[in-house]
Parts: C-alpha cells; sequence; structure tokens
DNA sequence: CCATTTGCCTAAAGATGTTAGGTAAATGCA
DNA sequence: TGCATTTACCTAACATCTTTAGGCAAATGG
C-alpha cells in the first residue's frame, strides 16, 4: 500500500485550512484524517493527541501573521504604521477568521513564550516608538491597542455590528485616527 | 423513583455554574446529567440539543450582565458612567468567567435580536448622551468602546498581560480616562 | 541484500451526543 | 377517591470523536 506522507506541518497546515473553512473548535483529529484518506490512529505518530494538534496551529497562525505584520511595518512609522498595523490584523482575520481563532488558543506559559507572540509584543512597541511614550504609559498604551484591534476584530466576526447600517470600514479608520490622536496628546503632555 | 425535578431554568443555571468553574466550551450535556445525578438522555426532554443549551446559558448571561450594567449606570452621567460601565464588564468576568465566555456565543439573528444584547447596545448608547456626539461618530464610538473593553477583558482573561509587571489595573484606569478624553475632544470639536 | 526503522493499519475501549420507545410517578377530572 | 392522561425519567442503541496497543509492510542504510 502507498503510504499518504504524512508530517506534523502537513497536518498542521492542513488543521489550519480545515479551522478557515469550518471553524477552529470544528477542527477534529478525525476530520483531518479524512483529508487525507488515512486512519485516525495514524495521526497519532505525528501528533501527541487533539490539543497538541490546536496548539500547533495557533502557533503556526501567530507565525505567520507575525510575518505579515513585520513586513508592514517595515519602512513606516506614527500614524502611517499604526494604520498597516491594524488592517494587517483585520485583513489577517478576514481572510483566515479559523487561525485568527487560533491565536487566542490559551497557550501554556513556557510554549506562550517560545511563541511569535512574543514578536506581536514586540511589534506593538515599535509602533509607540513614534510617540514617545513614557513608561508605565507606553504599557498601558500596548494594552489599549492591542484590546481595541482584538476586541473590534472579535465582535465583527461574531456579527455584533451586522445591525447598524454604518460601514464597519469607517468605524475602523474612525477608531484608528482616534487612537493616532490620542497617542499624540498623550506624547505632547 | 423520585423523580430530581428538572427544569430547563435549572440546568441552564446548572450550566452557567459549571461554565465558570471548568470554562463554557467544557460545558456538557454529560456534566449536567451528572450533577443532577440523571441519565443524560432525560434531559433532552427540557432541551433540544447540546446548542441549545449553549444557546440558553449565553442569553442568561446576557440578561445577567445586562442587569448589573442598568444598576451601575442608573443616576450617573459623563465619565461616571463610563468608568462605572467599563468595570460592570470587567468584575463580571471575573467572577463569571464562563459566564462571560457565554455572552460571546454566537446567536443567530433572530435570537440576537431578542436577547439582552439589544439592550447592551442600548445601554452603550445612553452612556454617550454624556458626550453629545452626532451620527455616524456616535455609532464609530459604540463600536470602538465595545471593542476596547471587550478586547482588554479577553486579553487579560488569556493571561495576555501576564508578562509585564504594570498592574492591570492602573492600565485600566488609564484607557477609561484616555477614552473620556477622546470622547470629550471629539464632542468640543 | 538483509536488518532496522518508520508509517500506516486493525482492534478495542471510553466519552459525548442524540433518538426511540418504555414505565412509573404526578396530575386532573368525575 | 379512583381512574385516565400527561409528564419525567429510564433503558437501549447507534454515531462520532479520542486515544492506546500491537501488527505488518514499505522505506532506509550499512
Amino acid at each position: 500500500m502507498v503510504r499518504a506522507g504524512l508530517t506534523t506541518e502537513r497536518l498542521t497546515r492542513a488543521g489550519a485550512e480545515l479551522a478557515d473553512e469550518v471553524g477552529f473548535d470544528q477542527v477534529t483529529v478525525s476530520a483531518i484524517a479524512r483529508r487525507f484518506d488515512v486512519k485516525v490512529a495514524s495521526l497519532y505518530s505525528h501528533l501527541k493527541n487533539s490539543q497538541d494538534l490546536k496548539t500547533r496551529i495557533a502557533l503556526f497562525a501567530l507565525e505567520e501573521l507575525a510575518g505579515r505584520v513585520a513586513a508592514a511595518l517595515a519602512g513606516r512609522a506614527g500614524k502611517d504604521a499604526l494604520a498597516a498595523f491594524a488592517n494587517v490584523y483585520r485583513d489577517y482575520a478576514r481572510e483566515h477568521p479559523g487561525r485568527y481563532a487560533a491565536t487566542q488558543l490559551r497557550l501554556d506559559p513556557e510554549t506562550a513564550a517560545a511563541s511569535a507572540g512574543v514578536r506581536h509584543a514586540q511589534m506593538t512597541r515599535a509602533i509607540l516608538r513614534g510617540y514617545d511614550l513614557a513608561e508605565p504609559d507606553q504599557t498601558h498604551a500596548v494594552r489599549m491597542l492591542g484590546s481595541v484591534f482584538h476586541g473590534y476584530i472579535s465582535l465583527e466576526m461574531a456579527g455584533g455590528f451586522d445591525h447598524t447600517a454604518v460601514d464597519p470600514r469607517e468605524s475602523w479608520s474612525w477608531i484608528v485616527d482616534s487612537l493616532d490622536a490620542l497617542l499624540r496628546s498623550w506624547t505632547t503632555s
């Protein structure tokens, strides 16, 4: 019998694709096995268990997203960088809803510390270089930016903005403008 | 044999408690049945299915939270109302993490329209009365407030703020102050 | 070219979700 | 009070998913 050529990477990738198609919480070892036309038990040579699969998808998505953010931030500063940063997150979530959901998976501390999550935090701080904030304001601002962007995406994906006629894209740029103004006001004060 | 006295309400309540203890996604029909020392199939007289249970927990939590928000907003306006509003959400999430997670469940449109979610939206708008914003800025602001608060709570619960020494409570009030300043600046402009 | 490793398999058991149909308790009406 | 009906919970059964144990055949390498 011909072998399927499974590897942990291919399974992870397939899991990410499946997540985008049916939702991250619908990602199941069985579904991946079906996709490769292979028996479920065969996956356990490449994955510790179901949780392991989900963790790998999360790490994959964090990495991919961090790469996009880094590319978008290159050569930008100030409001320009802020808007680019925001748009990368939003676009990624729209393009890859399942992967974006995966990035919210709670990782255990060591895994999180070794993940691309660290780069995300660094890049968020990098944006604030354009605004010259001292600690602890810088940390407050990092948390605020993360909250707004994640919260907006999360609510938008959940359909929370569906019952008002105002175009979400307009709200998005209004919010980015507002954050820029806010950060500038903190700089000058 | 003595009957257990199951009702849809008791099952929903038990589900909410279970959610707070083990997480909303760990809430299972089987676990509820164990809690009442009853066979799983017995619950199907009171619940359509597992999804129905989760929806009911979500509606219950939305209702409970809306009540708290309404109570907190009574007699307050401006920044005072804004801070009270924010704190109710954060406190509720800390006190009832499973129920808070339940409020994020995606509901189908009709269910959502008939839920306390509508009241939440109205109360958010009510806060903005203190800032005198015209449309569409008001909608933008509603979305921004929802995003910040939900995003912050969500990131904090996920442990996203654990690797920096700055006290999350300070960031929280810094953010509330910033939002107040921002809304006031929009009012005057 | 044979020994070893590796990849996928069968088999089995446990947990959850769901439906169908039965029995006994509660309820209500004469 | 006594009987008919409704209601509440049960047993049985099946589908799906997760996970472990052990087997056979294909790939690999000296």
